[in-house]
DNA sequence: CAGAAAAATTATTATATTCTAATAATTATA
DNA sequence: TATAATTATTAGAATATAATAATTTTTCTG
């Protein structure tokens, strides 16, 4: 139950961001390490780690290590389908 | 057609503030003039005028003069679409 | 175990937001 | 026209966000 003004905030502007939401785009296929991300935004690694972070942090997104890789994947598709209505928006 | 994630961003930040929120739930409803918001809210004119702005320039809400008052409407509905999701998610 | 690769964390700087207070502008009314 | 009421705007200080660079941590591999 989410009547909490200051979280529904929170979790826009999660959302919020164009690098946060070209992540959320990039990984609307297939779940993707950090490196990769990386090279297909080309942005800075550090950058897209604190990125990834922040949508984890509100459970958007999930992580899961596999060898030497961190995978994000999307963990709530709701996300998905608001960023499609801010599109027709 | 809505394809730039800064324009993107930008909408979504307009919504991302507890008091703009608020501000949307209040309109749901009727429109209202400033100084009525403010009283809901409890909080000071000024501050209220400011978030209107800011929803009003991204086109979410809309201005219509009545006599001494200024009475704002929601002009985009999914803006409430997008809070139900993010309610739910 | 040592080195390399991947990712996270930290510190710093720059920028953006937000709130308050004060002022200006607009409109209604006496 | 003068005053009051309503709203908008501006300036300032406080806080929050974001990007970079540097460092640390973790994990893999030779």
């Amino acid at each position: 139950m989410e009547t909490d003004r200051t979280t529904q905030a929170d979790y826009l502007k999660a959302l919020a961001h164009p690098t946060r939401i070209m992540i959320l785009e990039l990984l609307e296929r297939e779940g993707r390490c950090v490196t990769n991300i990386g090279e297909k935004l080309n942005l800075k690694q550090s950058n897209i780690s604190q990125h990834l972070g922040i949508l984890r942090s509100r459970g958007i997104l999930s992580l899961q290590r596999e060898g030497g890789l961190s995978i994000y994947c999307i963990k709530d598709p709701s996300a998905l389908k608001i960023l499609k209505m801010v599109r027709k928006a």
